[in-house]
DNA sequence: CCGGACGCCTGTCGGC
DNA sequence: TGCCGACAGGCGTCCG
């Protein structure tokens, strides 16, 4: 499910039922995620929620005081994962995996029907985690420009959109979102990523930068299950120009969106305005 | 180093 | 109605 914009999306929902909270508990039903979920998550009882931020796609919750070690909480949605605010009774739903209950009375419950996600553990310093240490720019930070876009695809035959998707080069940028950006930028998905010229790179790099920062303002993209912390779905679905438009007119031109399998993912483009 | 394929897991949908 | 394959918003690993 969630790329840049639904994490970001999460954590602001979290962020302020959250913040400067003491961990009370933590309830593990089921640890069979992707990276079992390590008995070291209760080094956060009884601890202060310091701060909360995103990497990339990964949440990071880090605990405070001088209980214990430095480090905190990564969670990562993977695929179908979701985060919501309850109270701690109401009843589990199924794929309902981990829940964080706060002092004040508030639980955060972790969801993820296939299991792809992360719910661990982390210890300082957190640049020197294995998940974390070879991820690329933030595509909202100012280092992400069409310059770097540019030099980091020079010589490259992978196709761009792939290129894109590559967490070592950008971070956040998942397959709605590539297509997405693709399209406003006016390139072709396959087009190989070394033979864009530094001009088209700069439009990219604008086009990824403003797909995304719309997106968050819309809450994120709800397709099936992404919901937001307090289960309201986010609303960029409605703005989408391609993704999962195949068969029906571009937007932008007199053209037909296509679907076209690449890196084994479905991807959206218009033939006749992207090239 | 690079590029591509595979697997992890559950749920849903369309065709027969 | 049931069965079966295709597909789904991610990403680490393995292979040539």
């Amino acid at each position: 499910m969630p790329e840049l914009p639904e994490v970001e999306t999460t954590l602001r929902g979290i962020s302020p039922a959250l913040s400067g909270q003491r961990v009370e508990q933590i309830i593990v039903r089921n640890p069979a995620l992707r990276v079992p979920v390590s008995e070291r998550i209760t080094l956060a009882r009884g601890r202060t929620i310091r701060s909360l931020r995103r990497r990339a796609k990964y949440l990071l919750i880090e605990m405070g005081g001088d209980t214990g070690p430095p480090g905190g909480l990564m969670i990562h949605l993977g695929m179908s994962g979701s985060l919501r605010l309850c109270p701690p009774e109401l009843e589990a739903r199924k794929h309902d995996h981990v829940d964080l209950i706060l002092a004040s009375g508030t639980c955060l419950r972790f969801n993820d029907p296939r299991r792809f996600g992360i719910f661990n553990w982390w210890d300082d310093p957190l640049d020197e985690h294995p998940l974390l240490r070879n991820l690329g720019p933030e595509p909202l930070e100012a280092v992400f420009s069409g310059d770097y876009l540019y030099r980091a695809s020079r010589g490259l035959r992978v196709a761009v959109k792939n290129h894109i998707m590559n967490s070592r080069v950008v971070v956040g940028v998942g397959n709605i979102y590539a297509s997405e950006a693709l399209h406003r930028a006016g390139i072709h998905p396959t087009r190989a990523a070394g033979r864009i010229s530094a001009d088209r790179c700069g439009r990219l790099a604008s086009a990824i930068r403003d797909v995304l920062e719309r997106a968050i303002e819309r809450g994120g993209t709800t397709l099936r299950d992404f919901t937001r912390p307090d289960a309201q779905p986010g609303y960029f679905a409605q703005d989408l120009l391609v993704y999962d438009r195949g068969g029906q007119r571009c937007y932008r031109c007199p053209g037909t969106v296509r679907r076209k399998v690449i890196g084994q993912r479905s991807t959206y483009y218009c033939p006749q305005c992207q090239h």
